[in-house]
DNA sequence: TATATTTGCCTAACACTGTTAGATAATTTA
DNA sequence: TAAATTATCTAACAGTGTTAGGCAAATATA
């Protein structure tokens, strides 16, 4: 009966297994190759087995967009604790955020694709939100203000948010991006938006 | 003999019939359900006939993202004419490519979705520099400059285009952004960089 | 220990997908 | 009218996600 254990180890074992197999074949391949068979192969078992494990393709895939979000708040948290002024902290963040998206390319695909995720985006993903309230946060401190008002922040995020991701897409749809065109762009548009938030002194 | 000229006319019609069979499975269904079979079923044609008219799927999907450039181009031109002062004019052009990406949302994925389209982007959509030309041409007018540097044109440019881009891929992809947020954000953006670009006088 | 039950895993299938080869029917040319 | 060309279809291949049902091994019960 002890061997319950050993059992659930081996059932989180190729849980994992699976993941990796799915991860390893959408960063190789791309994911529109990604197909069940092949995990079923690279696990060494046959497809039926990865329906006890998740209940279908798209319930996979999600839990791989939930790691990507669990990454990029790891990264995100270094990030932040390597500064003390949260000017340098915001733009930091942002850096790392970009940083992100070309390091994990795939994963930042499947996070934010438009195609591959469409109407999953209810509130199924809760990890989603931890990335964003720490951009909130900071922003909320940069004002210097006792109570920085919501909606505020909420322009400011979405104009960090938006500039970024969109720089991005663009470099990943569509190579051939002048050289250097990128970093200038992000600094001028980052420090832009610091200006705009910081209090005058 | 003459019927050479009724044929190349049935055989045009078809070709637009396919087109608009794809068009209307992707409005109504989205891409992903878009497939040879269904456009066969709906030009009453079966699914080879379409290889004579495209070689792939893929390539009657790259004349569709093409339908979309002409689109975007002509709402472009026409929001231009309306203004004199080149900052009007930047500030209606870009809120006219705003108000196409929701008009026709699903040309909009398949122009700039990452997945769909991923590797095509080389020099194949030679339709996809009308509307960069033109906001180019506007930039370098509001610098007020004889020949404005350009790259501060192209600068300026992905800035505009990355801030645009991502809000509307936000909002493609996660619906829920807080009401009357995009307009502030929009309007705040632009503005900005429409600032940044305008010579002080 | 012998029987019953659960578990793990597989085979085989269904209904799709893009795409192609080859046969057939319709039309045009000689 | 016969030959050649063109238009169209049928049937198939190899792949996809997913599910139903069965077999065999491991476990629980008597």
């Amino acid at each position: 009966m002890a061997s319950a254990d050993r059992k659930q180890r081996l059932k989180d074992e190729t849980r994992r297994n699976i993941l990796d197999a799915a991860m390893r074949i959408g960063r190789e391949e791309g994911w529109q190759a990604l197909s069940m068979r092949k995990i079923a192969d690279i696990i060494e078992y046959t497809p039926p087995v990865i329906y006890e494990y998740f209940a279908n393709k798209e319930a996979l895939m999600l839990e791989l967009t939930k790691v990507g979000y669990r990454i990029l708040a790891k990264d995100m948290k270094a990030a932040r604790e390597k500064h003390r002024l949260p000017e340098k902290q915001l733009e930091d963040m942002w850096l790392t955020y970009w940083n992100f998206a070309f390091a994990e390319k795939e994963l930042y695909q499947l996070m934010f694709g438009i195609e591959v995720n469409c109407c999953v985006w209810d509130n199924s993903i809760p990890e989603a939100e931890v990335p964003a309230n720490m951009i909130w946060e900071v922003i909320g401190e940069l004002t210097g203000m006792e109570n920085p008002p919501e909606d505020l922040i909420c322009k400011r995020y979405y104009t960090f948010w938006s500039v970024v991701h969109g720089l991005i897409s663009i470099n990943l749809v569509r190579q051939g991006v002048p050289d250097g065109m990128n970093e200038e762009v992000l600094k001028d548009a980052i420090g832009g938006i610091i200006r705009s938030i910081k209090p005058l002194n």
